[in-house]
RNA sequence: CGCGGGGUGGAGCAGCCCGGUAGCUCGUCAGGCUCAUAACCUGAAGGUCACAGGUUCAAAUCCUGUCCCCGCAC
């Protein structure tokens, strides 16, 4: 099929990849446009917009897609349909109306259950035991769309948001392209979402990042995975030169007790208000990511210690 | 030029402010002890202190530049 593909991130890169193996034919990629962004305050390409550069993609970055001239030259594009992942910009209805079959979005979520912007580290904090993305037709409301397909994935015992997020990546790629052939054969099923189970993934804020160990311990843990690798939960530990802001990456729900926040062992076991939680990969400040162990070389939290 | 931290034997760190013998925890190797062990004891190997200049009698340490890594903010 002739395809427009709109994304920004890593998560819309297996799907790119795979409509490319898929052999369909791709009119425009569209990216979010290059920022000043990071450290430094550097202009970078985003994921797909490098991506597209490199495979010798026609690659557009507008600011935006509402103006009529965008419209226009959009529908002149001709396309069988639009394929839209985690592009990050709403589209107007005129755009989604425009290919001739409609345009269809990759979510990572079993819809309705967690629309909108932070649907993985949701999911993981709020204890979900499984997850999945969904492949759905676009329409005006925000991720409000018929579903044609969806996919479950159980979790790991130590999922994280990273981790699941490149399993769903790759298996939402494989979705559409399926997708994208039942739609093209006319064997597509289209079902409304259920009014029933839904709740929406407010994107991460800041202030949600500083752990607190005065909550249970599995919600201590749950925010240490659905946080992890980006953006961290982190708390201070104290030091010779001071506290040091350390992430928790990687965490497991252990038996124990005492003051919240206090060290349990040598091992970064932390008793949190109900249990406690291991630690098991770190990253200091300025430093790179480290296992227990590793961290503890340079950085000995003995029994006792307050956090 | 957004703010800041870091690059020191194989791993993780201290030492740098106040230049002068390379330190700690772990790993590795050899030996010992033990019924035994990721335990313990003894000993050993292993480092152009990121790179390039400069200052100095002397630079991991002070000055300048370059490369790489990371945190915050965005």
């Amino acid at each position: 099929m002739r395809l427009a593909f709109l994304g920004t991130p890593d998560f819309a890169l297996p799907t790119l990849n795979a409509l490319l193996d898929a052999g369909h034919e791709l009119a425009t990629v569209y990216a979010q446009p290059p920022a000043r962004s990071g450290r430094g305050q550097v202009v970078r390409d985003s994921p797909v917009a490098a991506f597209a550069r490199a495979r010798g993609l026609l690659l557009r970055t507008p600011e935006s897609l509402e103006s009529e001239a965008e419209i226009a030259a959009f529908a002149a594009l001709a396309l069988d349909a639009a394929v839209v992942a985690a592009f990050g910009q709403i589209l107007p209805e005129r755009l989604l109306q425009a290919p001739r079959l409609g345009a269809f979005n990759v979510h990572a979520s079993v819809l309705p259950r967690w629309r909108g912007a932070a649907p993985i580290a949701r999911a993981i904090m709020a204890g979900d035991k499984e997850s999945g993305v969904s492949i759905m037709r676009m329409t005006a409301g925000l991720d409000e769309g018929p579903v044609l397909e969806q996919s479950r994935i159980a979790f790991g015992p130590l999922e994280t948001a990273g981790s699941l997020h490149d399993k769903l990546a790759e298996l939402g790629a494989r979705l559409m392209v399926r997708t994208l052939r039942d739609i093209e054969a006319g064997a597509a099923r289209e079902r409304p979402q259920p009014a029933e189970g839904v709740t929406y993934a407010r994107k991460i804020r800041p202030r949600e990042t500083r752990l607190d160990f005065a909550r249970p311990a599995i919600e201590v843990d749950r925010r240490v995975r659905g946080l992890s690798p980006h953006p961290g939960a982190w708390f201070t530990a104290p030091s010779s030169r001071g506290p040091a802001r350390v992430k928790a990456l990687l965490s497991q729900v252990e038996a124990g007790g005492g003051e919240p926040g206090e060290a349990l062992d040598a091992a970064l076991l932390i008793a949190c208000c109900e249990g406690a939680v291991r630690l098991l990969q770190v990253q200091r400040e300025g430093r790179a990511p480290q296992d227990a162990a590793s961290f503890l070389r340079g950085f000995p939290l003995p029994a006792g210690t307050r956090l």
